[in-house]
DNA sequence: ACAAATAAACGAAAGTCATTCGTTAAATCC
DNA sequence: GGATTTAACGAATGACTTTCGTTTATTTGT
C-alpha cells in the first residue's frame, strides 16, 4: 500500500494502543504494536523517531488527566496533597508501565508541570531552594515507590517457606479489596504531610530561616 | 571446546558478570555477557533457565552484603531505621539495577529475609497484622522510590522553557555532591518515622488497641 | 576399575526484535 | 499543475534469546 487518502497513524494513537498493550502485558514491541494498528513495523518510523519516543508518548497519555489545584485556592498542604495523589493515580491507571518509564528522563510537559505545582506549593510554604528539592524528592520518590507497589500488590513478595510468622501475619491480612493500595498510599502521604508541617512551624518559632529539622 | 577440567561458569560468576555490565552501561544482554565471561551464549543456559533468571541473582548478588540489626538490642525505632539504611544502600550501589528489578517478582531469600525483619519491628511496635503490612508498604514505597531517584540524579528532570522559577531554584539549588540523594532519603525516612512513633503513641494513649491514626 | 549417567562446554540454527532504505502514491503547497 | 512532502509498504540488516545436537570430562554405581 501506497500513501492512503486517510493517514491510519498518529502519535496519538500509537501512543494509545502501546498503552493497551502494556496494561495488558506489560510490555510491548514494535511488531506486535504494528499489528495492533494493521500496520507494518516500519510505517511507525514515519510518526516516532524509536521505541523510546513512544515510551515517552504513552507517558504523556498516562499523564494526560492530570488537574492541578489552583494554589490561590488552597493551603499548601492541600495542595501538595491533590497534586501527589493525582500524580499517583495516573500512575496507578497503568502500573504496568512504570518499569518502562523509570529508566527514561522524563521530557513530557504534563508531567513537568506535575514538579512545577509541587515546587511552587512547598515554595509557599516557605522551604528555601535547598529543602525544597527535598521535599518533592521525598513526595516524588513515595509517590512512585506506592505507585510501584501497587503494580504489583500480590506478586511482589512471595513469602517462602522460612519466613517468619510476622511477616505472614502481615501478607494474610491484606484485603482482598483493591482499594488497599490506595489506602495505604493516603495514610504515607498523610504521614509526611504531618513532617512537612511540623518543619514549617519549627522553623518559623525558631527564626525565620527556612523549615528544617529540629535538633 | 568439549566439558573443560575446572568448569568456566558458575551461577556467582555469572551474576557478577552481569552486575559489572549493568553498573557500566545500564543493561545487559546474554551475547555481551558470554563475551565479557569468555564463554558462549549457550553456554549459560547449562547455569540458568534464562535473562530471567540472571536477573534474579543479580538482585541476590545486591542484596548479598545486607546485615540486619539484632532485634533484641535496639528499638523498633532504630531496628527499621538500620533496615530500611541497609535495604536502601544495597539498591544505590548498584542504581542501574534497579529498573531491571522492577518488573520481577521477588525470590531472593535475602531481601525476602529484610521483609520478615522489618514485619518483626513493626510487631514488636505492636502494629497488628494490618496496620504492619501497612507499614511496611510504606516503609518499602518509600526505599524503593528513593533508591529509583538515586538512580538517575541529574537526569530524572530536564526542567524544560516553561517551568517555573520555583521548580528550577531548587533544581539549580542541587548539590553536585553524590551524598543529596542519602541525606534526602534518610530525612525523609526519619520522618516516616516519627509519624509512625506517633501513631503508637496516640494508640497506647487511647485505649489498648493496635496503632492507627489520630481522627 | 569400568560402564553409565551427568555436567559443561561448543557451534549452528530458528524465531524475534528494532531500525534503515528504497519505492509508491496521495496530499499539499506554490 | 508541477514539485515537494507525507505516509504507507516490503525487503534487508544486524542483534538478541533460546533450543538443539555434539563432544568430552567428571561423577556415580556396582
Amino acid at each position: 500500500m501506497a500513501r492512503p487518502s486517510k493517514p491510519k497513524l498518529s502519535t496519538t494513537t500509537i501512543a494509545d494502543a502501546g498503552l493497551e498493550l502494556v496494561d495488558a502485558h506489560g510490555e510491548f514491541t514494535v511488531p506486535q504494536l504494528a499489528k495492533v494498528l494493521s500496520v507494518s513495523a516500519s510505517s511507525l518510523y514515519n510518526h516516532v523517531q524509536g521505541k523510546g519516543e513512544i515510551i515517552e508518548l504513552m507517558r504523556g497519555r498516562a499523564m494526560a488527566g492530570i488537574r492541578l489545584p489552583d494554589l490561590g485556592n488552597v493551603s499548601w498542604q492541600e495542595a501538595v496533597r491533590d497534586i501527589a495523589t493525582e500524580y499517583w493515580a495516573s500512575y496507578s491507571q497503568h502500573p504496568r508501565l512504570i518499569p518502562l518509564l523509570t529508566s527514561h528522563t522524563v521530557r513530557d510537559s504534563t508531567t513537568l508541570r506535575v514538579y512545577d505545582a509541587l515546587a511552587e506549593a512547598f515554595a509557599l510554604a516557605g522551604f528555601e531552594p535547598k529543602q525544597r528539592l527535598q521535599a518533592i524528592t521525598i513526595v516524588d520518590s513515595f509517590v512512585l515507590g506506592s505507585a510501584l507497589d501497587a503494580a504489583a500488590p500480590k506478586i511482589v513478595w512471595e513469602a517462602n517457606a522460612q519466613s517468619s510468622s510476622y511477616f505472614r501475619e502481615a501478607l494474610d491480612a491484606d484485603l482482598p479489596d483493591s482499594n488497599r493500595s490506595r489506602a495505604t498510599f493516603e495514610l504515607g502521604l498523610s504521614m509526611l504531610l504531618d513532617s512537612f508541617a511540623q518543619q514549617v512551624a519549627d522553623a518559623t518559632a525558631d527564626s525565620g530561616n527556612g523549615p528544617s529539622r529540629k535538633p
